[in-house]
RNA sequence: GCGGGCGUAGCUCAAUUGGCAGAGCGCCAGCCUUCCAAGCUGGCUGUUGUGGGUUCGAGUCCCAUCGCCCGCUCCA
């Protein structure tokens, strides 16, 4: 399939246009059409009837209890602290152009190896230390970076400052003489000293490059530092937020799911691919709360029910690629992650539609933390069915016997999460490159976009065949029956055949035609459109053929 | 962010060395038409992405800018 015509398709006939494009459009912004915000609201309403109103049974033949919210892009800006997203991004980084790895810029530690006389390490060690404070470099230090023996990086993530000031074993054994060493910062480090890699040792890191991928904005008239916001680069984090909120007011207890579909905003460095990495995105994210002990059940659980509703809603299953993510992928409080991936055609690689991670307590430790707010959750059922058991009727005595940790964390302890987390644009972008199809009628060739009949913009067209003998009356009356309950496209304009293939097009799938027969036995035609097969129904069944056909 | 290519009607594309901006498709109106892009008649669509410059004259040459495509990079 050829990406470029679909594109074409997409701006000709109204799925997508390039944002503001009569001003030249904006780099990773793009608008959605009259097909397409119903193709796209059709893909929400799908996802939110089939995991939050309806989800499937769990693993063990149980209801699934998911409830919903929709919360404020603009959040808190400590949300985004406690989080990760200002520390993590927010300070300058620095990759290496070989293995590919990133490292904070300042945790990068460049030591040089210096014969010098007359200098004891103490003194260089008080110099490096004077210099993480004033950045100020002194004499005997200058001195000594003016010839360094040999530069090696440092990687001081995770290190406490002893472990700063000393390489590793192997790579003091590399020194028979004992070398001095200096020690800098990488940003701090004389612009002479090769900047190898931590890592692999052998490529180059790129210049420090501020990487924080948040859109900031301000809260208030006044445009100071202490009003600055960020519009939310994941809707999860409101879910999060919100846990003990939902948990004190909607009567649920563990485990249970919180949904919210909306809009997130991330400064892609280089948005490509159509649609597909776009600064503005729509995601569908559920957070599944659980017990510790259960949560690889559920781990297990969504992955399945993910994967099962895509293939569910047409994606071809040799394009749809579930994988499971390396120990190396993983991020550090991950104890799992599944990414459904699709084989889109601009790329050999298939791409993330949706990540199912595993995040164990993580968020609502952070959100613990910062707020200063408990996020526990009590498990009031297993405590009154193990308290006599235990010899105590208050939860509160029996911790004050001091019982060991694991123990009390049966009954009260942080949440477990699974999070699936889908991509609305992008999985409308699979939508659409899946749906694209050409083939031949009659020996002409024709474009059809094969939705599925959930998906799909417009259910049904109605077509009187011809524009006399009462067929436009009748046809009218049936499509203004119609539209009370579908999306329904009428058409008399052209021969009938043009119109059908106009459909194809947008991917109706179903066209109702009134012909000459109408007027004798009260039948119509029920053409289909992905094989073109009619058949003749009795006009007042149309409604019910149409919603029989449309339901999954 | 770097390198290369590109930008002309709604879409796909032409336009000689710098010399009157065009075609097909689509779309609209009408005629015709009883089932798969039929036919006939008429019609609409452009500050050639944008802004400067060179020139008697710029779609064409130069500069800038925006956007798109390809390859790197990036993608928590």
């Amino acid at each position: 399939m050829d990406m470029d015509k679909l594109v074409s398709l997409c701006k000709r006939r109204g799925f997508i246009f390039p944002s503001s494009e009569i001003y030249g459009g904006l780099n990773g912004f793009w608008d959605y059409g009259p097909l397409g915000v119903e193709l796209k609201n059709n893909i929400k309403q799908a996802w939110w009837q089939d995991m939050v109103r309806n989800p499937p049974p769990g693993p063990d033949g149980e209801e699934v209890v998911i409830l919903g919210v929709d919360c404020a892009i603009i959040m808190n800006p400590r949300v985004w602290e406690a989080s990760g997203h200002v520390s993590g991004f927010a300070d300058p980084m620095v990759d290496c152009k070989k293995c590919r790895k990133r490292f904070r810029a300042d945790k990068v530690w460049l030591a040089a190896y210096v014969d010098a006389e007359g200098v004891s390490e103490a003194d260089l060690l008080a110099v490096v230390e004077q210099l993480r404070t004033s950045a100020t470099a002194a004499g005997t230090v200058s001195q000594a970076v003016a010839s360094p023996k040999l530069v090696v990086p440092l990687e001081a993530d995770g290190r406490d400052e002893a472990e700063r000031h000393t390489l590793s074993k192997t790579q003091q054994k590399a020194f028979k003489h004992k070398p001095i060493r200096l020690l800098f910062p990488l940003p701090q480090a004389p612009a002479s000293w090769p900047r190898k890699c931590p890592a692999c040792g052998e490529g180059d890191l790129t210049e420090p490059r501020s990487f924080n991928l948040m859109f900031k904005t301000f809260v208030g008239a006044l445009e100071d530092a202490s009003s600055v916001a960020y519009l939310r680069p994941e809707t999860a984090q409101g879910i999060f937020v919100n846990f003990k909120n939902v948990l004190d007011s909607s009567r649920v207890k563990l485990p249970f799911g919180i949904a919210q579909i909306g809009k997130a905003f991330r400064n892609e460095i280089n948005p490509r691919n159509f649609t597909f990495r776009s600064r503005e995105f729509e995601q569908m994210e559920i957070e599944f709360f659980c017990h510790p002990g259960e949560s690889m059940k559920w781990y297990r659980y969504w992955r399945d029910v993910r994967k099962e509703w895509y293939t569910r809603l047409g994606i071809r299953s040799e394009r749809l690629r579930p994988r499971e993510q390396g120990k190396d992928e993983l991020a550090h409080y991950s104890i799992g992650t599944t990414d459904i991936e699709y084989l889109f055609p601009f790329s050999n690689e298939p791409q993330e539609l949706e990540g199912v991670a595993h995040r164990g307590c993580f968020d609502l430790s952070q959100h613990q933390q910062f707020s200063g707010k408990d996020l526990s959750y009590f498990d009031e059922a297993a405590w009154e069915r193990d308290k006599a058991a235990l010899g105590f009727t208050s939860f509160k005595e029996w911790v004050k016997s001091n019982p060991p940790k694991e123990q009390v964390e049966k009954y009260q302890f942080i949440p477990h999460v699974i999070e699936p987390s889908a991509g609305a644009d992008r999985f409308t972008l699979a939508v659409l490159c899946e749906a694209y199809d050409e083939d031949e009628i009659g020996g002409e060739k024709r474009v059809v976009m094969r939705f599925h009949p959930r998906l799909a913009p417009i259910k049904a067209a109605v077509l009187p065949l011809v524009n006399k003998d009462g067929m436009p009356e009748r046809a009218l009356a049936l499509y203004r029956e119609l539209k009370r309950e579908f999306p329904v496209f009428y058409d008399d304009s052209g021969a009938i055949g043009r119109r059908y293939r106009r459909q194809d097009e947008i991917g109706t799938p179903y066209c109702f035609t009134i012909d000459g027969q109408t007027a004798e036995d009260g039948t119509i035609t029920l053409r289909n459109r992905d094989d073109c097969v009619q058949i003749r129904i009795p006009i007042a069944a149309a409604a019910d053929e149409l919603r029989k056909r449309i339901r999954d």
